[in-house]
RNA sequence: GGCGACAUAGCCAAGUGGUAAGGCAGAGGUCUGCAAAACCUUUAUUCCCCGGUUCAAAUCCGGGUGUCGCCU
């Protein structure tokens, strides 16, 4: 069976030039596994590769959909996998370098995605029911309908509760437990690797990150996405450091603490990556941080790698 | 030097005699079509220090220390 290498970790870790080097290594294309960097003319916010990167080894799943555009894991699954055989009828192997977990897993096991489309209208009905009689509402509605799933969600979660209401209206008779579900995919075997880095240490390289993010501009490409007809709701916009940014442009924060609010919720993100990529049996981790240099660490990843390929 | 106010977790704080709210940060976790989303759990054996009053003190009293403000 042919196989993928799967990079994984946190943002900041290292993960595009670590990416880079694999594929190099072992005849390699990128496909990026990223809710963001998907997005054209999103490319500072979204830390995409850059050219000189992007020169180096083929990419995809980079730099696809407009940012007006919706999206979801669905639609991802389907284009990432008809790359991934693309980059295998080249004789060539698939690096997958993610962080976006979801998206992940619709890689790694075979998800159960119905056919049917969301109902904007259903869901738009929901959303107001919520706000007029509450969480308790919603989760009482579902526990009608299906008192199993409705036992296993937060009556908090309201855009769980959301989703899994859709489903039953989209035609499923029941929600099974996922877990129970979730079967490695048949398509290819699955070689994991884990980037992480010492706590504090990745918090500082996050920190300084978002400073360089600032000077290269994302202010000014911020700006730009609005005048494209962007705005706080669109799904593109919700990403760490564009919401941070909308929100000052419209005066809701200063500078400053727009800047200290990117670098809060990207560590609030790397942790819940962290913990996202933890449930991984098979992952291979490696702690950059015990490497004195990027080379040492490429050579003994590439190592593990030609002996579990 | 005098007068006054304040001192509670890493930070911001509530609590004025009955056994330490809350928020932020931190830590851990959940995850099947918005996922850079959404949600959950957790964090002070002790309230600046010493002594006193009381069955009982972060709370009242005395002294000390520190910070801030005003006056000279």
């Amino acid at each position: 069976m042919s196989e993928i290498i799967v990079v994984a970790g946190p943002t900041a870790v290292g993960k595009t030039a670590y990416a880079i080097e694999i594929a190099k290594a072992f005849n390699g294309e990128i496909v990026s596994c990223d809710s963001m960097q998907l997005y054209k003319y999103m490319d500072i916010g979204s830390a995409k590769p850059n050219p000189e990167e992007l020169s180096q080894v083929v990419h995809h799943m980079v730099d696809i959909i407009d940012p007006r555009e919706d999206f979801s894991v669905a639609a991802y699954e389907k284009l990432a996998r008809e790359a991934i055989r693309k980059i295998f009828s080249r004789g060539k192997t698939p690096v997958i370098s993610g962080g976006t977990g979801l998206y992940l897993n619709s890689l790694l096991y075979d998800m159960d995605f119905t056919d049917g489309n969301i109902s904007s209208d259903y869901r738009q009905e929901l959303e107001r029911l919520r706000e007029i009689k509450g969480n308790h509402h919603l989760h009482d509605l579902l526990s009608k309908k299906d008192s199993v799933a409705a036992a296993g969600i937060h009556p908090n979660n309201t855009k769980k509760i959301i989703r899994a209401l859709e489903r039953i209206h989209e035609g499923e008779v029941s929600l099974r437990p996922f877990a129970a579900v979730q079967s490695e995919t048949v398509e290819y075997r699955s070689v994991l690797i884990g980037l992480t880095r010492n706590r504090e240490e990745l918090y500082t390289r996050i920190n300084e990150r978002v400073d360089v993010l600032i000077s290269e501009g994302l202010i000014d490409e911020v700006k730009g996405l609005m005048e494209m007809g962007l705005d706080a709701s669109d799904i593109s916009m919700k990403g760490i450091g564009y919401k941070e940014i909308i929100e000052y442009l419209a005066g809701e924060t200063d500078i400053n603490t727009a800047i200290d609010n990117i670098k809060k919720n990207t560590r609030h993100y790397a942790k819940r990556q962290l913990t996202w990529f933890r449930r991984y049996d098979k992952i291979k981790w490696y702690n950059l941080s015990e490497y004195l240099n990027d080379k040492e660490a490429v050579k003994d990843i590439c190592q593990w790698l030609n002996k579990n390929l």
